[in-house]
DNA sequence: AAGCTTTGTTCGATCTTCGGCGGAAGTTGG
DNA sequence: CCAACTTCCGCCGAAGATCGAACAAAGCTT
């Protein structure tokens, strides 16, 4: 069913939204009495979930007791594991970074020894933050392949060997783990952290390959399969001749990503194997590398237009290694999404950088899991148990 | 706020929903006191929303007193607007059709004259059906071209002359009006009455021009400007030489259309003005008209595959006047979608011709007005008047 | 300094909801 | 056919939630 109106879920929901900082505003926003609402913040005081600080500014009369959510009892933390890097953040249940660890490591190791080290990782960040391992509440991951969200188990992903069908929540006890594909995350941090008032945001992975996560109504759009988002394998006119790891030709992967666009570097003579080469060369101001990379964009910006017709977002995003050369990308992309999607869709659209960068993805994997302790009914549960 | 759980409304969603027939059903689904249920039951009787009919089954003891909507007091209406024809229907509570017309229109004859057609078409089915206009609460409108939905607004509709910008709700008094895309309506419309177990959906129109009504989580996504969905204008690979009235080339519209295949015929010497010159030509077992459909279906096929790679639906429907020739077009789309999609996302994905058929439009119109007024908020202000 | 404004708490009145009880209305079994 | 059993439903007192008025607190205004 649904939550109750002013129910302690929905105050602390109004409270951690920054929509209320004080009771009279609770009482205004939930229509409920000043002092049901002052019972209910109590609840949520002794439950250490919220917490009073000084008053704030008087507007004539006596001034409010602000209310902020309590950051001390609890821990989360966000995990972005990469086909080679893991970075792991802990957050207080405002999102606020307590501590934060970046390392080299394979996923292609397997389950086991990937979680082992992120599980080690953890608890040196706790310990760093001074909090007992107790104090987490909640993990989100966000890891480079498809998953079956309900479940957290990676569904038949391409560079993750040994992992398909691993159960993730299962390794960690006593702690709800969130799994989700890192575009997902990615795209829930970028919309959380830069683009909270927006409705409808599409973020564009491009990295080695190009991947989509896309935000409808405030929220991750998953997908029956939460396959959604997989545009690295739409295909685009003109180039029939190159073939992509999935067995199709002609896929944006295929022409407009990093390792691609790297190896036709290579083939013009330049030494670069990875997307990262390639925003060396373009930073170092070589031309050949520049126009491919502005043609890749254009490519991007051929799907794109396709998927604003379509989907009719307010923002898209473009983030991802080659983001770091986001002038020449950006331009080719916009170039096309400008000339070749709807005027009525195009109007109000913004097409820009990512905000957040690099800790998109680890602040996004934090924000799942504090959302989910966070929702209303989790948090009347806890309150009323 | 989010509705009380167990409110009148949420009890009416219930029991609208098919999901609780009886009062004990109900205290079961809600987890409430069954004393309180029956309380919320009397209070919808009282305002004349739910009526008791004959005793159920008995599992072993006193059978319950079976519920459900009362589908007297209240009419409904949906109006299905296309370029030349104007269908309306009218329909009680639950969905069913009380009584419907049909006849030809022409809606650049501007909203005005357009309107004031179909107000009279209302009265008379009110008039058939034994009901007064006072009983009308709520109307869903369906137009071919973009809405913003928020205030029943065209917003420049391209074959809608006159329309720009017009209320159309404030031409009705007396009654709520909802104004949306027609290919939106028929998306609902199908949904609710073939596939309401669906999460993701998208249903295609291919008419004279092509269009796609998205449901995602149930919902209709209508975009940031109300105009997601309009996939007739995305690009397909090798027609450059294809111009579309839009001004760019190579529009899925301009070459898989019924127009454009009626203009392909006529080129190869055959009568064919409209997209049912083309289904009577498929029909009468023509070959050229055939390949055309098929080819046509490709190509929507090839669209189609790069919207399962990023929506990942549980269903395609197609629907539109080619639709008739569905065996023809569908052989073609699946033949395309499954080759180019990824099989994550096709593996459970089912492509079908509209079950609802020709009243999609009318019974998704309908549909709107009533969900809008069985929104819980709506009944919960309503008995609490 | 006295009065005004806004905030927050206390407390009794009121409204909601709960759950037990008993009557109603069937089925089952002898 | 009747007694026992099961399920459904309304009634009603008890328990709980919410409200709003009154009051206290704390700063602003004049």
């Amino acid at each position: 069913m649904t939550p109750q109106p002013g129910s302690a879920g929905d105050v602390l929901t109004l409270i951690s939204a920054g929509s209320a900082t004080t009771r009279s505003d609770l009482a205004r926003l939930t229509g409920l009495a000043r002092s049901t609402i002052s019972q209910r913040v109590d609840a949520l005081i002794e439950r250490g979930l919220v917490e009073e600080t000084e008053s704030g500014e008087s507007t004539g009369g006596r001034p409010p007791r602000q209310l902020r959510l309590h950051t001390e009892d609890h821990a989360f933390a966000g995990v972005d594991l990469g086909a080679t890097h893991c970075r792991v953040a802990l957050m207080d249940i405002s999102g606020d970074v307590l501590a934060e660890c970046e390392d080299s490591m394979v996923i292609g190791e397997g389950p086991e020894k990937v979680l082992a080290h992120v599980d080690q990782r953890l608890d040196r960040l706790l310990g760093a933050a001074g909090r007992p391992r107790s104090a987490l509440r909640a993990v989100g991951i966000g890891v480079p392949g498809p998953v079956e969200f309900a479940t957290g188990r990676p569904n038949n992903p391409p560079i993750m060997p040994g992992w398909n069908d691993y159960p993730v929540p299962d390794y960690f006890d006593g702690v709800e783990v969130l799994v989700d594909n890192d575009v997902n995350v990615m795209a829930l941090g970028e919309h959380r952290n830069s683009f909270a008032g927006t409705g409808h945001l599409l973020f564009v992975k491009v990295g080695t390959g190009i991947g989509c996560g896309i935000v409808a109504q405030g929220r991750l759009h998953r997908g029956a399969q939460g396959s959604a988002g997989d545009i690295g394998h739409i295909r685009v006119s003109g180039h029939e001749d190159a073939g992509c790891r999935c067995g199709n030709s002609a896929c944006l992967e295929a022409v407009a990503g990093g390792a691609a666009i790297a190896r036709r570097l290579t083939e013009l003579g330049l030494a670069a194997e990875t997307g990262g080469d390639v925003v060396a060369l373009v930073q170092a101001g070589n031309t050949q590398a520049l126009r491919l990379v502005r043609e890749a964009g254009r490519l991007i910006g051929e799907v794109l237009a396709s998927l604003v017709n379509f989907f009719n977002p307010e923002v898209i995003v473009i983030g991802g290694a080659l983001s770091r050369v986001h002038e020449h990308l950006l331009a080719g992309i916009r170039e096309t999404v400008y000339r070749r999607s709807l005027p009525l869709a195009t109007h109000h659209l913004s097409i820009t950088p990512s905000r957040t960068g690099i800790n998109a993805a680890v602040l996004g994997a934090g924000i799942l899991a504090i959302e989910h302790y966070l929702s209303p009914d989790n948090i009347n549960r806890i309150v009323n148990a």
